[in-house]
RNA sequence: GGGCGAGUGGCGGAAUUGGUAGACGCGCUGGACUUAGGAUCCAGUGGGAGACCAUGGGGGUUCGAGUCCCUUCUCGCCCA
């Protein structure tokens, strides 16, 4: 009893004992939540739509820490808000169950990724669960289960129908910690995004999508996104496009011509040498014999460096002359061309023009190699000193027909006078990559395609889907190049499906990306089995409306759902190109680690997580959802603090003491003043829910409770139901268990939330009188109440009478006086 | 180096269009009830004795600036 008394109870005018038992509600309101079938989405309904849906998340074996909440919780609220604005609600949860996060973890436990799996997902469920979000579990969907890779591999298999999946041999990028190739998007800063181990380069024979095709439609379809800005800035920078010229330069004593792509044809006369990537193919054949030792020794080294390393304009410069000359179209003039790993093959064509004078790497690789550089842009100022390079926009010097004028203008003068000899053309260029989406991995969809000796490479025809994965013991990943599936001969062995020959399986699996990338459809009919989703009901829900998650998707996962959405679009199976209408980035939670004594984000490695279960056996779930928000503003970082905790939870203890001890009068409110803060609260929280500005939800919802106690407190028996349905009506979204308590105990029937959002009417919020502030030079003197709407010259009469403004006005003349009706008089004096 | 955020009490943070800076909460101080208080309730809480001073620093626009403009510093993220 003694405990109890210490954790929850209140004691309540008459000495009687009140007890918010958290534990008991919620789990009350659950249980009827699931009987009620309360959360079902149902398809056919005259409400309109709205599909909201919360990144899914990887089944780890950590479970949720409260940095996990922050986002469910606001997709929650804003669902529950929505539905009790009138809309019939998707809000579904699943699982990222493919894939390197999800088989690391498995590896680490000793466990077959299917039983690791499983149990992670077992459990993340139930915190999910204890959260009183209102998903519909009727649509989970688990990304490694055959009844959804099977789409996974009809995804792969349309686009290869379409000409967008292609197999080629290419130097990718390798993690050797994972084993496993990696698409450009993984590799972060030259590191594996999930391990951070260097990425190295491999060759290997890989499956690679298209999605350069799409650049632009990427692009230019960014704009119609309600999307953070900085998201859309960094996939337009990813893109990479940039305006320039190909320009052609002939080989001194070859056929062969050099074909270059450059952002700046304007400095094409301060060209004084070429660069060509280590691999490029001419490399061997423009190699005089006397450089041939050097060259050789010199793009073997390359090979090892990394990508980062290589760029870097830090980093010291390195290369080799080849022995070899090209023409500058320009001027005729003879050119050296050397190699050297800061010009990389897959970007443009692979060799640049060399403008030391305007070019920062150029004009580090030109001093350490002593190579001309000669000015052709002179800056603003006219500076011909050449201390750095110039990159900007100056005049031209040192151009012939072009002196003079400026750099801008011949940028496109000097491509059109070298197109009449067909030696440049304009050439916008972009930095995007196709999509590498083989995995050396065993916990993936398998490539549905087949090796066949005589019909060459067959896809698997759609009605033998799935490929299932084998179950096997063994499926550490084996670091040759070579999936683990390789290992399994029943698996490889085959049949061709167009001749019935003996044929191999691919036995790479799809990168999980892919899985991710169109799961979003998915829930719109999970349990299809004829088709990946139902056109029609994709129709009625897509896109989402309302899309919530991390901002370190920025790219990877939003990047290549959009361009799997344009495919589908294409290939007519969808009605719209974009599959995310509006995307909210809920901020990190951090917390000072453990190691580091830093701010840092939430995470099990850096030992600095916060465990939800703990705090919700102590608070209660609706507690830990009101602090959730009440941390900060959602999209901005926030730093966990366990104590602030406690002042939402004695909010809600005393709400709880207030409503069920309290027998509040049927019929409409009579009191003005209980009418305003009930409908300054509808407003505020109203406008808040809107914009997301959840954190001040709670202050408000708290500032009103506080009102009306104390109003209470001076006015016994005084408030109505009415009012206090509403008030229960307006915090219901946060702290939905408690609401629909409260509610039932004012004598109502039925959920909460089948009940509509209350109205705000600004008659209720009109005050009678009005404090004026009252200020002389900008500087506040007094404040004066008014009635309502006074005009400026009684107003004035008034606030001149007043004693502190007097004091400082008298013998002083007035030159101006400003006022705001209701709210400013501002008197300035000479 | 470039782009985007952010900088307000002891702390987390409020402040639709420029109009009482510090809402709400934590913490703290004092008091009440109590065997006890880590429960609850009441009061107080930016600094300064004060005129006044205060939204990272400096300038500006304005009757009035946390908010707009210029400049500068610090931190975070992304790109290079």
């Amino acid at each position: 009893m003694k405990t109890l008394y210490n954790h929850s109870n209140s004691v309540i005018p008459g000495g009687l004992f009140m007890f918010y038992n958290h534990e008991e509600i919620e789990k009350k309101w659950r249980q009827v939540w699931e009987e009620t079938d309360a959360h079902a989405t149902h398809d056919n309904t005259p409400k309109p739509r709205h599909y909201c849906l919360d990144m899914f998340p990887y089944p780890s074996g950590e479970g949720l820490h409260v940095g996990h909440w922050r986002g469910y919780v606001l997709s929650d609220v804003w669902c529950r808000y929505m539905k009790m604005k009138g809309y019939e609600i998707l809000h579904p949860m699943g699982w990222d169950a493919f894939g390197l996060p999800a088989e690391n973890a498995a590896i680490k436990k000793g466990l077959h990724p299917v039983v690791s799996t499983q149990q992670n997902i077992d459990n993340m469920k139930r915190q999910l669960k204890e959260m009183g979000s209102m998903y519909d579990w009727s649509r989970e969907v688990n990304s490694s289960a055959p009844d959804y890779y099977k789409w996974t591999q009809w995804i792969f298999l349309k686009l290869h129908e379409m000409g967008l999946a292609y197999k080629k041999e290419a130097p990718i990028n390798w993690c050797p910690s994972c084993r496993t190739g990696l698409a450009d998007e993984e590799v972060v800063q030259g590191a594996c995004e999930r391990c951070g181990e260097l990425v190295s380069k491999k060759y290997l024979n890989q499956w690679f999508f298209r999605i350069t095709d799409y650049a632009e439609r990427l692009l230019t379809d960014l704009e119609e996104l309600d999307w953070p800005q900085r998201v859309i800035t960094m996939q337009a920078n990813w893109i990479g496009k940039s305006y320039g010229a190909e320009v052609i330069f002939r080989i001194d004593g070859f056929d062969e011509d050099l074909t270059i792509f450059t952002t700046r044809p304007d400095t094409l006369f301060g060209a004084t040498y070429m660069v060509l990537a280590p691999e490029h193919p001419y490399v061997d054949m423009i190699t005089t014999d006397e450089q041939k030792q050097q060259v050789r020794e010199y793009v073997e080294k390359a090979q090892s460096a990394t990508e980062v390393d290589r760029i870097s304009e830090e980093k010291e410069k390195t290369g080799v002359f080849t022995g070899a000359y090209a023409i500058n179209p320009v001027n005729g003039e003879k050119i050296p061309i050397w190699i050297s790993d800061y010009v990389l093959l897959s970007y443009g064509t692979g060799a640049i023009m060399a403008v030391p004078a305007h070019d920062t790497r150029d004009f580090a690789f030109a001093t350490k190699f002593n190579l001309p550089i000669r000015q052709v842009i002179l800056p603003p100022d006219g500076s011909k000193e050449m201390k750095e390079a110039f990159a900007d926009e100056g005049t031209m010097v040192n151009s012939g027909e072009f002196d003079g004028l400026s750099s801008s203008e011949c940028f496109e003068k000097i491509v059109e006078k070298l197109s009449e000899q067909n030696l440049a053309r304009q050439q916008v260029n972009y930095k995007l990559r196709d999509w590498l989406i083989s995995r050396q991995r065993y916990w993936g969809a398998p490539i549905p395609m087949v090796y066949c000796e005589k019909c060459g490479t067959v896809p698997v025809p759609v009605e033998n889907l799935p490929v299932l994965l084998p179950f096997v013991e063994k499926y550490q990943p084996s670091g040759t190049g070579e999936s683990p599936l390789a290992a399994i001969p029943e698996f490889v062995h085959t049949k061709c499906p167009k001749c019935g020959g003996d044929a191999k399986r691919d036995t790479d699996t799809i990168s999980q990306w892919v899985c991710s990338s169109w799961y979003f459809l998915r829930y719109a009919s999970p349990h299809e089995d004829k088709v990946p989703f139902d056109e029609d009901k994709v129709k009625m829900w897509l896109p989402v409306d309302l899309y919530v998650g991390g901002v370190e998707h920025a790219i990877l996962h939003l990047l290549y759902s959009r361009f799997i959405t344009k495919v589908l679009y294409e290939a007519g199976c969808i009605d719209f190109k974009e599959p995310f209408s509006r995307l909210f980035n809920q901020g990190m939670i951090c917390r000072v680690g453990e190691k580091s004594g830093k701010l840092e984000k939430m995470s099990k490695s850096k030992g600095n997580v916060v465990n939800p279960d703990t705090l919700v056996n102590k608070f209660g779930t609706d507690s830990l959802r009101a602090y959730e928000l009440f941390i900060g503003p959602p999209e901005l970082d926030s730093e966990w603090d366990d104590s602030g905790i406690e002042g939402v939870y004695r909010w809600l203890k005393k709400l709880f003491v207030f409503v069920k001890s309290a027998n509040f009068a049927n019929g409409s409110e009579i009191s003005r003043e209980v009418k305003r803060y009930i409908h300054t609260a509808i407003r505020k929280i109203t406008e808040d829910i809107e914009r997301f500005h959840m954190n001040t939800i709670i202050s408000t919802l708290m500032e009103c409770f506080n009102n009306l106690q104390d109003y209470a407190k001076k006015h016994p028996g005084r408030i109505y139901k009415e009012s206090i349905g509403e008030y229960i009506r307006l915090m219901a979204p946060v702290v939905p268990h408690l609401a629909e308590e409260l509610w039932q105990s004012l004598g109502n029937k039925g959920s909460i939330f089948d009940v509509k959002w209350p109205e705000f009417n600004p008659d209720f919020i009109r005050k009678d009188s009005a404090m004026i502030v009252v200020q002389v030079n900008g500087k506040v003197r007094d404040k004066i109440e008014m009635p309502a709407g006074s005009p400026q010259d009684k107003v004035q009469e008034v606030c001149l009478a007043a004693e502190k403004v007097k004091s400082v006005v008298d013998g002083k003349e007035i030159k101006k006086v400003i006022y705001v009706q209701d709210k400013i008089l501002n008197i300035v004096v000479g």
